[in-house]
RNA sequence: GUAGCCAUAGCUCAGCUGGAUAGAGCAUCAGAUUGCGGAUCUGGAGGUCGGAGGUUCGAAUCCUCUUGGCUACACCA
């Protein structure tokens, strides 16, 4: 809506451009060298909306930037049939302040009728994408680092589905392979049969206790490695007890592990597992083999040589003709093409396995697929903590459940030291969603390329550039607006007039809001849910500011106020918006 | 060694296709409530955008070199 505003504005410039070069007998090639001309906004508002720089155009018309603003500022008034708004020369920028409360009714059109789907694009029409994130082990719970591939893994669904895109979200369960051997192991010697019925641990946390266990134990029994291999092996072969351990503890860790998806609002349309697709990815690379593609070394296993995209040679299945986690991961990608025929695939995986996903995307092209070409590998960066990273042996992996529940624990607390229990009715279930509001957007604020440094202290206060600022403004507006339902029979037959929202921050809010739409679309094309959340932040706070200074239920006139609260409520679409796109649970009361 | 990613305020992060005085939050100092939720708002202080060249009317942004950090380059996953 605001993208059309701004195209018009740069046509009608652009036009007097061509004009006077005509004028000057320059012809269009030579124009076209000034390059596109690039519409951008003011330093600060009272400068106007639009900002459009004519330094390019000096060089080809001969002329100063300067003089170039005044011509065209002294064309365009000649021409009456501009759409309202007034031009603003500024030395060699020619600002426009484009007409707000014509914006204004179109957007209160859009904006009511669309409701929930305001902002949503047609980019991605068409287009079937599947989505993959999480990919736990089953031989430990989830901890920080999943957390974040879990908040980029399901935003950037939530973003791509709002673009028109049909999406599949898959997660892959890395099941098999001797570090779930160990955990099974270790079980076995020590657990006394304890369960999670039993014992009360939550399954994925039973099942990591004997993953810490085995390690402990492999220290004082040197035959503790040998053991896992020789397990490794009948389960390979299919031994019933071992399978039967095997499937048991399994169903504990997912079982655990899908609880701690359900906290944090994640969810997938299908599972793949990783024992059931490394077989289809041996029988490829033997076939790759026949076909030419794939050579054998002496010892009979089996390579590619990469030198065409730059990198060394690469095995692909191992000499007892075992396979690998490439040999798998393209089996996994081959089954799902089959079940569900993608015209992209998105991996959610942290940025060290690049080279792993450069390996398995041209693997996939010479085996000759065509959709190897749009496989996507969305990598991001490690979370670390202010003092370093997290490392298993010293014990500083931030648990996902600990965490969730430390900061349900502080949003509960500040709710009844703000003494609001009664205000928020099911407290344990607002607790919750403060603390999955303020987590998932902690996590997406950075670039996901970038590693972070995860603060514990800084992500559970709830001031500032936090989760629950976001949320307050929501809840704000929903209270705000619960007392205008009960006072809004009187203002009948009122009719919305944009062109009393002439406050400054009624102005910048209009065209934040009329901007959605453009920012839903770029967080799609860069897979950047950090789009979202900077636009979010900057709607609250300037939203925030336009609250403290003017009156909106105890406006001057009924018009007035009328013409706020329309403002206000589509205000609180949007943040709704997007919220739903960045995990971010809407309160209205907290 | 080779490749990839990163470097912006004391700390954590933004900064759109190159454009006007590089912005937020935290911390710090000083203020604001006879109004719809103070989990709020306003202001001060705080920057040689790692460094050096180059391209350009113009560079945090593009190119080259360089320094530092992280990661990968396993018949582990």
């Amino acid at each position: 809506m605001y993208q059309q505003v701004k195209e018009y504005w740069k046509n009608l410039i652009e036009e007097q451009v061509a004009l006077i070069a005509q004028e000057k007998g320059i012809d269009a090639a030579t124009l076209r060298e000034a390059g596109e001309l690039a519409v951008n906004t003011t330093p600060s508002p009272d400068m106007g909306d639009l900002a459009f720089p004519l330094f390019p155009y000096a060089k080809v018309l001969r002329t100063s930037p300067q003089a170039i603003v005044k011509d065209i500022t002294e064309r365009l008034s000649r021409v009456d049939t501009v759409r309202p708004g007034s031009l603003l020369p500024s030395g060699p920028y020619l600002n426009v302040f484009i007409d707000i409360p014509s914006l204004a009714g179109a957007l209160r059109e859009t904006v009511y009728a669309e409701g929930d789907s305001y902002g949503h694009t047609e980019l991605l029409k068409g287009q079937r994408m599947m989505v993959e994130f999480s990919c736990p082990n089953t031989n430990k719970p989830l901890h920080l680092g999943h957390l974040r591939n879990d908040a980029i893994g399901e935003s950037i669904s939530h973003i791509l589905k709002a673009n028109g895109a049909e999406v599949e979200k898959v997660n892959l369960i890395n099941n098999r392979g001797i570090h779930i051997c160990k955990s099974m192991l270790a079980y076995q010697r020590f657990s006394e049969g304890e369960t999670p019925e039993s014992s009360g641990i939550k399954g994925d946390h039973l099942v990591g206790k004997y993953y810490v266990r085995y390690a402990a134990w492999e220290k004082e029994d040197p035959s503790a490695l040998e053991q896992a291999q020789q397990m490794l092996r009948k389960w390979e072969e299919g031994d019933p007890e071992v399978l039967k351990l095997w499937n048991l503890m399994n169903r504990w860790t997912i079982e655990g592990i899908e609880e701690t998806y359900r906290k944090t609002g994640v969810s997938f349309d299908s599972y793949y597992y990783e024992s059931d697709t490394y077989t289809l990815g041996k029988d490829t690379i033997l076939k790759g083999l026949e076909d030419g593609i794939f050579y054998r070394e002496e010892d009979s296993s089996i390579w590619i040589d990469l030198e065409e995209i730059k990198l060394d040679k690469k095995v692909l299945l191992r000499k007892d003709g075992t396979s690998l986690y490439l040999t798998q991961d393209i089996g996994t990608a081959i089954q799902r093409h089959g079940k569900w025929p993608f015209d992209s695939l998105i991996y959610v995986v942290a940025s060290e396995q690049s080279y792993h996903f450069k390996v398995l995307f041209h693997v996939l092209a010479k085996l000759g697929y065509e959709w190897a070409r749009n496989l996507y590998h969305l990598s991001y960066g490690m979370v670390n903590l202010p003092d370093g990273k997290m490392k298993s042996r010293e014990g500083t992996v931030v648990d996902a459940d600990d965490l969730i529940a430390s900061l349900t624990a502080m949003a509960r607390e500040e709710i009844i030291a703000k003494n609001r229990e009664k205000e928020v009715g099911d407290i344990d279930d607002v607790s919750e969603k403060i603390a999955r509001g303020a987590l998932n957007y902690y996590l997406l604020q950075p670039s996901p390329m970038k590693d972070m440094i995860f603060n514990p202290a800084e992500s559970i206060s709830f001031n500032g550039n936090t989760g629950p600022y976001l949320q307050y403004m929501g809840a704000r507006i929903s209270s705000m607006l619960a007392k205008w339902e009960t006072v809004k029979e009187e203002y009948e037959g009122i009719r919305f007039d944009p062109s009393l929202l002439s406050v400054q921050d009624e102005r910048e809010l209009i065209k934040m809001l009329a901007l959605w739409p453009t920012l839903v679309a770029q967080a799609a094309a860069e897979y950047n849910p950090s789009v979202i959340t900077s636009f979010l932040y900057d709607l609250s706070r300037t939203f925030s500011r336009y609250y403290h200074d003017h009156a909106v239920l105890k406006g001057e006139s009924r018009e007035l106020i009328v013409a706020r609260v329309t403002l206000v409520t589509m205000v609180l679409q949007v943040l709704k918006n997007a919220y739903a796109l960045v995990g971010i649970p809407f309160l209205k009361s907290m």
